[in-house]
DNA sequence: GACAATTTTAGACCAATGGTCTAATTGCAC
DNA sequence: GTGCAATTAGACCATTGGTCTAAAATTGTC
């Protein structure tokens, strides 16, 4: 029972394949309504029966497409990260300094700050996924694929000199991680109370100590 | 449907003085059955009709003395917490400089982490909390207290010029205990592969970051 | 166009879930 | 003993995610 078995992963991957050989609109429609449940219940406490009846699926056609719960809402989640993707995206040939390396992370990070502050709908969709372990579980894959390219990022700064490298560097991402979505989380629920200098000064600050985390402890810019 | 409505809040109240009236011995047996289940499944998968059955409850006993699955949990999670408190305490009487303060709070977590090392049934009991966000929606209240008491720990801080003012607290204590509890996770995680002695500078050099997110900038000691 | 093979769909059905409700039982006061 | 309240048993409920079978639609072949 530890390995998930090749017949169950041959079927995920076969409704997978099915789903992506779909229209569009039909497959974008029963998204839209299985992401509107989601983003509103969660997703334990998304009713996959309700998304099924009010997207006039049947049960059958429901477990054709996607194998389980967990594979429709990594359906929902996998196009949410497309969407983002078109709409920022993160480019690091540049930098050749360590200076350089943490301008160019802060400007993708306001960027990122402002798309997701402008676009509700991506910005809680993704703050779903931290919330459960079990929607983490449902789309481990795609959350791997998203660490291993900050890890990524993060090599390329200790060539640099830019990331300190006297802590194992998941251990330093992982904490990195966890303040920045606490942050993410305040802001969240402290916004109304925020004009929009003050968030963004905030902001600024708070991938300060971002920074000073990550980078070695001479390096104090 | 917004506010919680007298009657069921009294009743989760009545409830849970029933539990309080019982033999200490009775409810333990209970609350061990349930602590059990808790542990390995979480808060969502565990079941409750499962622990009923096992403890020996009836649908009407167990509704009777927990007004649903969450005050069940609640409680399990109390009783831990008070346990917890009688291996550790922080003292905070001392400090009258900031470096003092800092000792003092970086003794305390070094105990903590030490209990906590040496109880595998408490810290998985703790981090099976922050794992779902519905259960910790169930124990709401313990946290809040916890919280606020260390929001008090930090203000006190402040007075002694050990913890920075240009941000604000709960915004630097949210950061603070995401951060520390990724790396908790992180030594959890991979604890297998640590010996005793690089695992304890590990920890000493988290604290140390903990500090440096914390204290004001200039203070670099 | 007929027939076979395959893909797709409908929906009855399943065990298990957390929770409610009523009727009975128990304990206690007088 | 009688009456009243506290306590318990467990049948029952809607809903949950998931399985399964049989029919329907589609496709390819001659």
């Amino acid at each position: 029972m530890i390995t998930r078995g090749r017949n169950q992963l041959d079927e995920r991957l076969q409704a997978r394949e099915r789903l992506r050989k779909l229209p569009a609109e039909q497959r974008d429609r029963w998204l839209d309504i299985a992401e509107a449940e989601f983003r509103s219940c969660g997703f334990e406490a998304a009713s996959l029966n309700g998304i099924l009846s009010r997207a006039g699926l049947s049960k059958g056609q429901a477990y054709y497409y996607f194998a389980d719960k967990g594979e429709l809402y990594r359906a929902v989640i996998a196009r949410a990260f497309d969407e983002l993707a078109g709409l920022v995206t993160f480019d690091d040939a540049g930098a050749r300094t360590a200076n350089g390396f943490w301008l160019e992370l802060g400007a993708f990070f306001e960027r990122l700050t402002v798309i997701l502050g402008q676009n509700d709908r991506l910005a809680e969709l993704g703050r779903g996924i931290y919330r459960e372990a079990r929607a983490q579980e449902a789309i481990a894959d795609l959350l791997d694929t998203l660490r291993a390219r900050f890890v990524q990022v993060m090599e390329r700064g200790r060539g640099l000199g830019a990331v300190r490298s006297d802590l194992p560097l998941d251990l330093l991402t992982d904490m990195a991680f966890g303040m920045v979505r606490e942050a993410d989380r305040w802001f969240a629920l402290n916004t109304g109370e925020l004009d929009g200098d003050r968030a963004l000064a905030l902001n600024r600050q708070v991938f300060a100590l971002f920074v000073q985390l990550l980078a070695p402890v001479s390096d104090i810019s």
